[in-house]
DNA sequence: CTGGATGCAAACGCTTTGCAAATAG
DNA sequence: CTATTTGCAAAGCGTTTGCATCCAG
């Protein structure tokens, strides 16, 4: 990882800050109340960030990348029938996932885990 | 869940067939090939067999959605540089996954799991 | 001075929606 | 016959790209 740009620092400090998945969007309006940004810096800034693994990229209901810092290392149960997000209050992996299998090489940055079904609310409800 | 429409068939049969992950386009490809059928068809039953839990959803380096049918479960090392894919051989999590937390009423359907890092091949690489 | 970073606006591509015709029950 | 599903085309919207300008080293 290179030296950090601005914008990357904007973007990673306002991450930091707001301690939840962002929306590129969201980036954008926050940051260009503060200064003069465009959209298409806070995507590469964004970008930029993934692939060197400081942020970790999930998505939303609608399909909309949802960007956060990595110490936030939450996971979610998400209905699929209303839409809502039950945060779990640990990782099921804990947090030893180097070792997956000796025989890859492969550095793991971070990992997504995602469970999927009907929240209580939903469950006698149609479709 | 209720009756499958004739898209959700056709859908849901070219999914089990090909058994991997596929996006719209390439269902809307193959379905347009056999019969006269929209793309929006191919969304709307995409989404009535998401929200009934029959297929998963999954998203690919580009932001596309990829559908697979539940039964193919599969993991993997998504690399960060090069956006290669390398799959794991079992679920880390095992397939007992119902009871996450008692206190939560929450039915799942099915579970996503990746691990994003640098792959073998782009250890030593420049950005 | 030189290469990379940024802003802006236009272009892209995946997905969704409006609506009339076709189909199911 | 009534409700639902489908096709088509147009619109929506998140994201990417082209290019001139700005900034860092």
């Amino acid at each position: 990882m290179g030296k950090p740009t601005r914008s990357q620092q904007q973007v990673l400090a306002l991450l930091d800050r707001l301690n939840r998945p962002v929306s590129a969007r969201e980036i954008y309006d926050h940051l260009s109340r503060e200064s003069r940004i465009g959209m298409a810096t806070v995507y590469r800034a964004l970008d930029a960030l993934r692939r060197e693994g400081t942020i970790k990229v999930g998505v939303r209901a609608n399909g909309e990348a949802a960007y956060s810092p990595l110490p936030l290392d939450r996971h979610y149960l998400h209905c699929l029938h209303c839409g809502c997000d039950i945060p779990l209050a640990a990782c099921p992996l804990g947090h030893n996932l180097q070792p997956l299998d000796p025989a890859i090489p492969f550095t793991v940055y971070y990992h997504t885990l995602e469970f999927f079904g009907v929240c209580g609310d939903c469950q006698g409800v149609a479709s």
